[in-house]
RNA sequence: GCGGGUGUGGUCUAGCGGUAUGACGCUGGCUUCCCAAGCCAGUUGCCCGGGUUCGAAUCCCGGCACCCGCACCA
């Protein structure tokens, strides 16, 4: 008899070793016995996961209207160092001298030393060990740098360039889809952690005081599901905001589109719930944050989405560590007359005074604070300490016409796993029947994601048959969709191997096509067939694919 | 990183000191008028390295990978 768990590990098993002998995912460099923490995507993995990565375009750079960026995945050390990586990104590593191994320092730690857990004796040797994979820029002159554990620095670091390009306007939103790396001490879990995984993050800057979202009042009704005390309870992104479960308009609505978004690869809305980090699990760059949990039969609730509100850190660190200007100008309603003490310098006088130095005092008198003016002022200049007689200048009170304010916006970032997303993908769409007494496997996934759309068929390898069925495959690929020709094997056969792959239609040529021109097209889902005249079938898959489109962005 | 378990064709599996079994798959052929049919032929393997032994898939040591538990998880 077997247990559930045994259930859901053979479940696990059976997935995997479909997905490795179907070409969708395997251990990476495998000839060489392998590497933990690295997946390859075959040929249909790749495919799907492409899909999965366009569905989320679908969202964010179509519905949204965000804007999409590649930056490098290589970046210098001062980067990491004004996000906080460098810094927060690394254990303090004990290296026992007598045995040999490493403990992670803060586990062993006892009244201010360190006791090695097996020799119990006190460790001396202590470094700190980063989880960014690091590598160096150029040869000779080389500089640090790391592996990007983010695509969102990528996306910070463009802000004045990206500023610009939207006219300066906010909200505004750009997105990045691209590969992370992480060093993790022990992955696990098959493609749930990898040490370079793929990950689709969108950055949206806000003016921090309207944290809203233009169309929220068309989804306040729409429910989600937050995991509150313990249980998951569906509750309207509307009433979320307004009880305060929920810290603004703007998180809330990406957690609808997460949602959404999740359904519409395929995940079972069942299975997926929304967790607020607590605040001592917060990253040292976030205020709030909301997970995106799916439940795996086979590992339970894991996290595959962030949802983040990730204030002003960022950017505010990056203006302070590379003295560029990241801010953002909103225009006041109504300027304001303000009255600022200004100091003005006397040129008649400083010219003559200082000669060729003057223009350079002028410059730094101007910088100086004035209500900050002592008796006697001083600028340096060259090194040199130089005293400015009064006569000089004289500070002004004058009315100044203020319409612009600067500010740092706040950002708020959904993140996603795509190899998580992925994974779930697959686990929640694999679906196991009999026939005829044999184990049968349908992969049930949406017809965005399936990695080919149809299998092409001649009902028997009748040379007749088989030149039209490869014409139809001919001309559905012209047409940029993908679609399998196979001819050996039993009709039963084929269809059973395309249903393996999540293949949602398959196109049979019989004797009836050489009387009417017609095919039959079968359902993966209800294996019903519909007949088709030939000249038919293109637009018939075009259809199903802006069908699908709308029926998912269509809110 | 710690402790325990596991590692045989593409997949699942037998063998547990005499160089490997079976099934499925896959390829080709015959057959076949719609859901893994049948027949014939072919195809691919002992995780890696070292040791013990006349001889190792099998025993021992080391490495790697996977699984379970602990720890970790921006």
């Amino acid at each position: 008899m077997k247990t559930e768990d045994n259930m859901s590990k053979d479940k696990y098993d059976k997935i995997i070793s479909l997905a490795k002998r179907r070409g969708i995912l395997n251990p990476s460099f495998e000839i060489y016995g392998g590497v933990a923490g690295f997946y390859s995507y075959g040929p249909l993995g790749s495919i799907i996961k492409r899909n999965i990565e366009n569905v989320w375009r679908g969202f964010y750079l179509f519905r949204e209207g965000f804007i999409e960026i590649d930056t490098p995945t290589i970046t210098p050390y001062e980067v990491l160092k004004a996000s906080g990586h460098v810094d927060e990104f690394t254990d303090l590593t004990a290296i026992c001298d007598s045995c040999g191994r490493y403990f992670k320092a803060e586990d062993i730690e006892k009244d201010g030393k360190y006791i090695c857990p097996v020799c119990n004796r006190e460790i001396k040797n202590l470094k700190y060990t980063n989880l960014m994979f690091q590598t160096k820029i150029g040869v000779g002159d080389e500089r640090r740098a790391f592996l990007r554990p983010e695509t969102a620095q990528g996306i910070f670091t463009e802000f004045h360039n990206l500023y610009r390009f939207v006219r300066e306007k906010l909200p505004f939103g750009v997105i990045q889809i691209g590969r992370g790396y992480r060093n993790e001490i022990a992955p696990r879990q098959g493609v749930i952690r990898l040490r370079e995984f793929s990950m689709a993050e969108a950055e949206i800057f806000f003016d921090p005081e309207n944290k809203k979202h233009s169309r929220f009042e068309q989804v306040k009704d729409e429910k989600i599901p937050l995991f509150i005390d313990d249980k998951i309870e569906k509750i309207s992104v509307g009433a979320a905001v307004e009880k305060g479960i929920i810290g603004n308009e703007a998180l809330a609505y990406y957690m609808l589109l997460t949602y959404k978004f999740l359904m519409a690869c395929g995940i079972n809305g069942d299975k997926i719930r929304f967790r607020q980090h607590r605040k001592d699990e917060l990253a040292h760059y976030a205020r709030e944050c909301w997970d995106a949990e799916i439940y795996s039969d086979r590992f339970g609730w894991i996290e595959c989405v962030g949802i983040a509100d990730r204030t002003a850190y960022d950017l505010e660190s990056h203006i302070k560590h590379s003295g560029a200007d990241l801010y953002a100008i909103k225009r006041l309603e109504t300027p304001q007359e303000i009255e600022v003490e200004k100091i003005e310098v006397d040129m008649g006088k400083l010219g003559p005074l200082f000669k060729e130095k003057a223009r350079v005092i002028r410059e730094k008198l101007e910088k100086l604070d004035p209500s900050k003016f002592e008796e006697e002022i001083e600028v340096e200049v060259d090194g040199k300490k130089i005293k400015i007689p009064k006569d000089c200048y004289r500070i002004k009170r004058v009315k100044e016409k203020v319409s612009v304010e600067r500010f740092i916006p706040h950002v708020i970032e959904p993140s996603y796993g795509i190899d998580r997303i992925f994974f779930h993908v697959l686990e929640h769409n694999y679906m196991e029947t009999t026939k005829k007494g044999e184990e049968y496997r349908v992969l049930k996934l949406p017809y965005l994601i399936a990695p080919i759309k149809t299998g092409v068929f001649p009902l028997v390898s009748d040379e007749r048959l088989c030149k039209i069925a490869r014409d139809i495959h001919d001309t559905l690929r012209k047409n940029c969709i993908e679609s399998y020709y196979d001819e050996s094997g039993s009709i039963g056969r084929r269809y059973a191997r395309m249903d393996e792959i999540g293949t949602p239609y398959c196109i049979t040529v019989d004797f009836d096509t050489l009387e009417d021109n017609t095919v039959t097209i079968r359902d993966r889902d209800t294996t019903e067939q519909i007949r088709i005249n030939i000249e038919e079938l293109v637009s018939f898959f075009k259809g199903k694919e802006s069908e699908s489109l709308y029926n998912i962005l269509n809110y």
